[in-house]
DNA sequence: ATGGTCGCGGTGCGA
């Protein structure tokens, strides 16, 4: 199985890249961040004709939702938190694929730090974490996918000095996200590429693609025994390199 | 320290 993770920014600007970029890569298993449609204007048709027959879409108008398109059936499809209310924001949706239960995700941004948002997105990631106690042994085969918003570790920075105390980097940022990590997930991007210094998200200021300023923010992490059968993951830069691109790249892990 | 670019929707807001 082939899985792949991609925040499109927007599946109406990007139907194209989307469109291009799975008829080469083909995935079986497609999980979309920030659709920025709700799921009445999703494009399924498209999707259904290059294989992804199953899709579980949740998104709304202008902002957020997430996209899970499978070649083969979801089961159990949920939506958010099981206490967040109907107007939430939409940014989870899980369900099970062949017997593993893929989360794809889109953490809050968080704005500003200290900021009110920036709490919610300490809380939501908090939250992520509780549900996977709450509802998985780290035996169960659990794939956690997609945008978390915040960068682990130095080697996943830029520069690491000059985003010290910054936005998807703080260390309360941090510290949330290795907690949750501390559930018993594995980065399969650091499984198969040790400490190399790779970036899935550039922003669109200054041409920071071309000069390489990035983040990687943007993961797959897998339950420990589905880890030792993942025979490869890696970011593919290349839909960031076409013309108006995602500000994020996919990421990719095959399983044997 | 500042300002820079997108996407959405039709104005500023969010990232």
């Amino acid at each position: 199985m082939k899985i792949a993770t991609w925040n499109v920014n927007s599946i109406k600007s990007r139907l194209e890249h989307a469109v291009k970029w799975c008829s080469v890569a083909e995935p079986d298993v497609l999980c979309l961040q920030e659709i920025k449609v709700p799921d009445d204007q999703f494009p399924k048709r498209e999707f259904a004709a290059l294989g992804y027959e199953h899709q579980a879409i949740f998104g709304e108008t202008a902002y957020n939702g997430v996209a899970t398109l499978s070649r083969s059936p979801i089961e159990n499809v949920e939506m958010n938190f099981a206490d967040d209310s109907s107007d939430a924001q939409r940014r989870l949706v899980s369900g099970t694929i062949a017997g593993i239960h893929i989360f794809n995700a889109y953490a809050p941004h968080g704005t500003k730090l200290k900021s009110e948002k920036y709490q919610f997105k300490l809380d939501w990631l908090g939250r992520l974490r509780k549900l996977f106690d709450e509802r998985f042994s780290t035996d169960d085969d659990v794939i956690l996918c997609g945008d978390l918003n915040v960068a682990p570790h130095e080697m996943d920075v830029c520069k690491p000095q000059a985003w010290k105390d910054k936005l998807h980097f703080s260390k309360p940022e941090r510290d949330a996200l290795m907690d949750m990590k501390r559930w018993g997930f594995v980065d399969l991007f650091r499984q198969h590429n040790g400490d190399a210094k790779e970036f899935s998200w550039w922003s669109n200021f200054h041409n920071d693609f071309e000069k390489d300023r990035g983040l990687r923010i943007d993961f797959i992490w897998s339950s420990p025994s589905l880890a030792e059968d993942c025979s490869d993951c890696w970011i593919d830069r290349e839909p960031r390199s076409w013309e108006h691109p995602s500000d994020h790249a996919p990421v990719v892990a095959v399983f044997d």
